[in-house]
DNA sequence: CTGTTAGCGCGTTCAG
DNA sequence: CTGAACGCGCTAACAG
């Protein structure tokens, strides 16, 4: 592998002057610049980014923590800032932390002695350990997804409490009342925030007995499951299903179907985020839908801003509005029966 | 940020002693072990990976490049990678090619420039371009998913052509004779290796005269939408269509809705891959499960093998099995009214 | 067991 | 317009 050095040499010049053409850094007459050129093509030369960066103490790398990258949302909001991020010549490494702070905290270990330029951070925790080692070593974060109260930091997001509340408040519209809540772990703000919305709804509608119907859980597949099943052992059952995330209402769906019990002649059901379009073969359930591209996005341009300095002084809180999507058609006979036939075909004819 | 230069000072030691301590690279006495242990913890001093990486000639990054983190497939994929490389404290970066030689290129050259330990690549065309430039950087290579001829490269995989054969055969033996290929790009080799597979299983067939039923696209749901609009324009239709993967598949699905054609009533249909559980509400299609998990897994662990000059000198194929799912009880007439409820709940009542 | 010297590849500082 | 010297933080190789 060449080195400028030897570039150099093959050019006859000095070492800076190459360094010069490469970065555009200073002056160099027409002559020589084509013959370093030249000879950087010929030796196939590509400068070491850990060279420079071992001087600019910083190098072109953003870390991505997400808990889990497997799932959907983040994967979006992963490809949304990976695309600001290489645009803008930055590689984006990606950590899952599966909720732990354990992980977290030796993820960011890693990251910050990778001396990566910048992290974007879904935190597992609402509390602000992490965001202080991030910063206590002088790297830029931005908070994705969830929120950090009493710390002060850049953060993209949606609002979770403004899409709980619009979902209960249509269940409630409809006439349901007893209303559970399928949740994520407490001390997550997402989860936390959707509790919030959930209550507020049933303030609203006069309803301040539904401690019963809260659930906590994992915003995971086995957990949605599980958290369905303490349901449907109640009595009498709620009418109505809020799931914290996709991946419990998958969950949801699962133990609804097990006990035969359709969406939504025998539940409603209701879920915060959903899948891609390219993925959801047939989407069915009344959602709230959030930009997880343009969330990754945001975020990245916002801690690529701050790198270069060209963001404001202060910190940044930007909040992405969600759409609640409902599935009204869906519902209606007609369609229910195209949607049946369809979803429930198997690749093979009957014989 | 504290420097090895730093710690030393304060534990009253050389560098080079603080060195030996963090690496255990060599002989230190209890004494001065215990003093410098302090020095780091007081002093909340992390090693830059940056100047070991300028030593040692890499940095403990692996470089991972799939055409898109948003399809299921490549995310657990990546996942699986990244659990092995953490616990081999190698981080990863991931970088997605959209199918292009462009930005193909454009990355690995990043990446080579950022001293990446190795890399793991999805090729986007079966040219050994790619791989002949990281090669010639004197990077570890291991190609993912896909086959480039012709090259001396470790690569882990799945059949192709035997899976495509699978489901192929499949529709053959339930009478269909008309099947129609819905495939990903020419060059791309699982596209070619699962037409292969059906010409193949049609060749066993004694069917020979395939020619107007196979098409080419993109892996991608846009695509497979298209590719069936197309399929749905043509008569005789076809009984069948073979979906060379998930997206292509969601992407036909929906033109069949369009069409007010139910599968498999109307159409059957089969698929190479599928969604992971958690995020299929309700599989429905035959397809050909890959071990996308445990794919990611194998790579990265062959490509660390190879870095720390475990792996045996020759060049290494992994190629793992697939699995036919044949989802024939969803079929019943029983079983299709649950299916029929379930997915097509939406999360209201009707009022 | 510990320290000194030297250099990884690059870019800033200061001189030509 | 071009170059020499120095140092970023760390660790082999060689003393002591």
């Amino acid at each position: 592998m060449p080195t400028i050095h030897d570039v150099a040499e093959r050019a006859g010049v000095s070492p800076i002057t190459v360094s010069r053409v490469i970065n555009s850094s200073g002056p160099v007459s027409e002559k020589t610049r084509a013959r370093v050129e030249a000879a950087i093509a010929e030796m196939n030369y590509v400068p070491n980014q850990l060279a420079q960066g071992l001087r600019s103490k910083r190098i072109k790398i953003l870390g991505l923590l997400v808990t889990d990258i497997t799932n959907p949302f983040f994967t979006t909001i992963a490809r949304g800032a990976e695309d600001v991020a290489s645009e803008a010549g930055y590689s984006v490494v990606f950590c899952n932390t599966d909720e732990s702070v354990e992980k977290e905290r030796k993820y960011l270990q890693l990251l910050v002695q990778q001396q990566v330029a910048g992290i974007l951070l879904v935190p597992a925790r609402s509390e602000p350990a992490a965001i202080d080692f991030v910063q206590s070593h002088n790297v830029q974060v931005v908070v994705l997804d969830r929120q950090v109260p009493g710390i002060e930091v850049d953060a993209v997001r949606c609002d979770s409490v403004g899409g709980a509340h619009q979902l209960v408040s249509h269940l409630l519209e409809l006439g349901h009342r007893r209303i559970a809540l399928l949740n994520g772990p407490h001390g997550v703000s997402t989860a936390d925030d959707r509790l919030a919305g959930y209550e507020h709804a049933m303030h609203e509608f006069g309803i301040h007995d539904y401690s019963d119907l809260v659930y906590s859980g994992s915003f995971s597949f086995v957990s949605g499951y599980q958290m369905a099943q303490q349901v449907l052992a109640t009595k009498p059952m709620p009418t109505a299903l809020f799931a914290a995330n996709n991946f419990i209402a998958n969950g949801a769906l699962n133990a609804l179907h097990e006990h035969n019990l359709s969406v939504p002649d025998d539940m409603a059901m209701v879920c915060f985020d959903e899948l891609p379009a390219s993925m959801a073969s047939f989407p069915v359930l009344t959602t709230i839908a959030q930009p997880a591209y343009a969330l990754g996005q945001e975020a990245a341009r916002l801690l690529i801003a701050r790198l270069s300095g060209e963001a404001p002084g202060q910190r940044q809180e930007i909040i992405l509005p969600t759409t609640l999507i409902v599935r009204a058609s869906r519902t209606s006979l007609l369609d229910r029966n195209d949607l049946c036939r369809l979803s429930e075909g198997a690749g093979m004819i009957q014989t």
